[in-house]
DNA sequence: ACGGATTTGTCACATAACTGTCATGCAACC
DNA sequence: GGTTGCATGACAGTTATGTGACAAATCCGT
């Protein structure tokens, strides 16, 4: 089923919305503040945002462009102004269309359907990050070392990953607590175990890690 | 440059939008019949085609259709009409975006912009996935193992073509609960039923799946 | 509308896998 | 040499997953 997110902060049209592509046959959600929806795409994204360009807090447009950020996902903004210099900004800002309110749901639907078409075949590559005889696939969940996949856990997955978006780049202890695990405090040996034990599954030589490397009173950081 | 073929049979709306879109950058050619449209795309392919709906001879949706059929360009149709039929027909025979007239030529050049940023890549949508011996064919509703017919049930279907629509990529429970039952919230178990059902039926040996494989923690995926 | 067959969702339980804590020992730093 | 920081192995509690049983819901032909 198709999943659709609905930003939009009057309560009776995101209602109104969300039964109407319900009955279409899609998957909808709502949610009332664009921080909401940021938060709702980051989590479970659907294949299409509506959004609205007057939300209180972050508008729509700012709305948009941390959408695109991370995401790919069409975007049809649904306002209530038949103005050009708005809507030359919201496909600016990266949305794909643009429908003044009200529409009918099955032109709605019918735009949402074209969409799709255009973005399911500019598709996807799974994403690899690589590092030497290493490749981390944050998508895929997967680890290989010389194209082996490495069994990983959980947590020593989000542990990589979380070194690998910043690779290079020292993590203190704490930060990765914080970023991987959610404590704000806590035993910091508890990363010191959980890298030891991803070194032992990606470095040929654990002891004298080549990639995973500690960085004495510091942290740790991920190299190439 | 970016080349435009404007196909409307009024000489002055076409003179004007041609003369409007070269302000704004583009290269812009008309063509005042569907059939000459028709010839001028094939003979030297614009980047992006308006089309009016209203064409003397060959209507503007059969045009699409023949624009589609061996073309991948953006197409915009630009309509005196706006009624719903009308747009829900139009997108539905290929057109990508439809604008009633008069429009802002910065609204159009918008339009224009955001469709070729999805443009695709030429790539023939694929009716059957492939997944080693497993033939997933989503329109047919069909699943085959080695040529043999597997009966799946309907959830299960629906499962498998979510799982395989992204194939390699890890799905969470969450996000197969929201996209294959539509539940937003909801015991994350019944994924695990199902996918183990699944695995009966399409796996040479259930217990050690090949194709559909668990990623503890994270979720499903399935791989070739 | 009825009754049987199929499908779906819930539950409980077994088990394998994972996590966090701790203690110990080594290495680096001052 | 003393101190601090880090690596590592062991272990017990916790969690995640696979699976069989069962009842509710749905489908389907009559």
């Amino acid at each position: 089923m198709t999943g659709v997110l609905v930003i939009e902060d009057d309560d009776r049209i995101r209602l109104a919305l969300l039964l109407a592509l319900e009955d279409e046959g899609y998957a909808a959600r709502g949610a009332a503040t664009a921080e909401e929806g940021l938060r709702a795409q980051r989590q479970d994204p659907a294949d299409n945002v509506l959004v609205d360009l007057m939300l209180p807090g972050l508008d729509g447009f700012e709305c948009i462009r941390q959408l695109r950020r991370d995401d790919d996902v069409p975007i049809v903004v649904i306002s209530a102004r038949d103005d050009t210099h708005d809507i030359v900004a919201a496909l600016e800002a990266g949305a794909d269309d643009y429908v003044v309110k009200p529409v009918a749901i099955k032109e709605l639907s019918a735009r949402l359907r074209a969409l799709r078409r255009r973005a399911r075949a500019a598709a996807p590559a799974v994403s690899v990050l690589t590092f030497g005889e290493l490749e981390i696939s944050p998508e895929a969940g997967e680890v290989r070392r010389d194209g082996q996949p490495v069994p990983v856990t959980r947590t020593e997955f989000r542990l990589l990953c979380e070194l690998a978006e910043h690779a290079g780049r020292v993590l203190s202890r704490q930060q990765l607590l914080s970023r991987v695990w959610g404590y704000h405090t806590g035993d910091e040996r508890l990363v010191d175990v959980h890298v030891g034990r991803l070194r032992q599954k990606i470095e040929s030589d654990p002891a004298n890690p080549r990639h995973l490397v500690t960085l004495r009173g510091l942290g740790y950081k991920l190299q190439r």
